[in-house]
DNA sequence: CATGAATGAGCTTTCATTCAT
DNA sequence: TATGAATGAAAGCTCATTCAT
């Protein structure tokens, strides 16, 4: 029964994306798009080549072709897919629970927040690093994906965090600029640049991190 | 004379390693590094040719390969250079100035350690972001670029300020975890990810950063 | 009523295409036919793809070799529909208009025979340009081509005229390879290699055409 | 030394090549364009791969696109190239050496030009058929070759031609436009569509020809 | 009969690298 | 040391063609 809710909770992107997107396209195409997710992910979009892709997804090189005019075009479709039916969901899917509970205090908050995400960001690494790791190169699909943050409501969360005087009186793009920055210097530390390094003892220094930000915005 | 002073306090990583290069190598081979440097910060790795590395170096693509075997070689070498001789000697160089004054306050501490930063920041984003996007496909030398940085006295800089009472007696490594993160999460949302979003008002941005390192680490 | 008899007199080669094959196959396997006609007559048979003419007729890819086998055995096979519905027709309908009239000189001959020709050959630029530009590359079929020539009346009317005086008396093979050239060298120049020089005065221009056919063969 | 009057009548488009872009570029880039020259010519440019061009000018694939940088580029350096350096040579040569004869009739005249032509066209069929079935598909290459034509004084030599008489005071235009067809024509049959059938008899094919253009343009 | 999906072979082009000068 | 010329390998992409539905 745990292990329901877990499931319930936790995304496996690739089966979530397969579901999704079994009405648009083949599933030969959608294992494509699903192998070049992981490729991109593990050794950027440039060192991958459309041969591995197919290759990984068990199809021929030029079916790679067939619904996407060029690698290029691949990655932008790969892209839009993965902030539609991923990281969207994923975010609302996580301020509903939010939203959901009522908080004592900012530290139950961030707690509830930043374990949900520890869980969710475990299971989306390798799409989480393609969007660290290529947007920068990629201006255009960066407004793109800031765009699609703004949809959701998670600025609303923070105003009801205020509104219940756990958050001070501050503009909330304020404090989304110092969340995000510190969420993202997370995930960057962890998971990417040093993740061996910080493999043991996450709960830990989860907990620290968490009682850190509650302090730092009180 | 205000410029001056500036002048001293910055750096300008092309003319370094021009002047701390010229005893080993040709002026063409600097340009290499140099124009490699850039390119590779500003379009990643593998997304650099060495046609064009040459072509913004000014001289024959055959050059490249003259000092370094390979492009791989190359990659090397340049970071080899920039750690030693820009990367470090600039934390070297900033500990230096923070040591040298005596803080009243953790905050005032973090406010000197970041503008200091800031500064150096935007003279040395392309090298930055070389690292931070490059390191990441390159285990063995995120290892050698670790403990570079433990090389340097950081650590004793905090242990200073612990003995001082500015920082509670928790263990270096901890807060450095902390810190480190918000430093990278810092310089990844303002400078990398969104640089347009985050362009003007960078100031009272990173006053309201230092005073929530402040109240955190507190 | 002019206009009437220049329909009857004329040759929307697509429009008899497509009454004549109607019962041989579909709509859209002649729609295909037509579209590869007049793509390899723009752009030349290589340098025509299946997708493209596929795209042309408004149909998919694959129903392009449901009548045909390859790309090849299309080619040959609207060469043999040209040849046997639009070319032999047209010339042996030329050469009954010809016939049935008697002419004084030879000089009305020629003029009837180009006037006849040039309307003939702008309804019909493409298929001829075609013919021209990749029969030199497929000897086999040229030899079709030829033998189908030679079934028409050609010969026969150039004998009337020598039995009324009108020509010389050469070998009709001799007048034959001199007026295929010239009229070749005319549709070439005229029509082909600088259509746009030509395009303007082509009346008067070929009447000149004709004067010079007529001396030149007194 | 009948036979080296003819060697230095006749053109050697190979060599001639070789000789002339010697000091422009490398050996194995002449080759290239000579193989390039003669597959365009007996393929046609479109069922012509660069991996053949290679492959008879005895160099790498890679080689190809060193000097050139795509396909198409090659086509326009190689037309550049036979037009400057054969062509235009070739046309002025034959008229030079027209000129420096004097003629008593147009006969002799048309005869000296056909007969020096014939010699030329057999040494340089390829080159020939090349811009006879690639230039209808490049009209902007078409221009390129229409005002090299112009350039030369083979306009002159049609009004040096009338003045004595041999012409009729008609405008060079419309000669040129009558001959041009014709010489076109005659290469187009004898050489291109049909040239097995008319390979033997071809000398009195063509004093045939020449006597129906004498009789034609007097 | 027509099509959407898939594919192997091959095309043009790029890339990092070598070598003679 | 620096370069122009050359190249093998492989990249991205296209092509004609097949086949299950």
């Amino acid at each position: 029964m745990e292990k329901r809710e877990l499931k319930e909770n936790s995304f496996s992107w690739r089966d979530r994306l397969r579901s999704v997107l079994r009405e648009k396209m083949s599933e030969k195409q959608i294992s494509i798009l699903i192998a070049a997710a992981e490729l991109f992910g593990e050794k950027g979009f440039s060192a991958t080549t459309t041969k591995e892709i197919a290759r990984r997804a068990g199809v021929a090189e030029s079916s790679v072709f067939k619904q996407h005019k060029s690698k290029d075009a691949l990655f932008a479709a790969l892209l839009e897919s993965v902030t539609t039916h991923i990281f969207l969901p994923m975010l609302r899917h996580g301020l509903d629970a939010l939203f959901g509970r009522e908080f004592d205090s900012l530290e139950d908050f961030f707690r509830a927040l930043f374990r949900n995400r520890l869980e969710l960001i475990r299971e989306n690494v390798v799409l989480l690093r393609l969007l660290l790791l290529e947007l920068p190169y990629r201006p255009d699909q960066r407004v793109f994906f800031l765009s699609a943050i703004r949809e959701t409501k998670l600025f609303d969360a923070l105003d009801g965090l205020k509104a219940r005087g756990l958050l001070p009186d501050r503009p909330a793009e304020e404090t989304m600029g110092i969340l995000f920055a510190c969420l993202g210097g997370f995930f960057l530390t962890r998971f990417v640049l040093f993740p061996e390094h910080f493999a043991e003892g996450l709960d830990e220094d989860t907990e620290r991190f968490v009682l850190f930000l509650t302090k730092g915005l009180a």
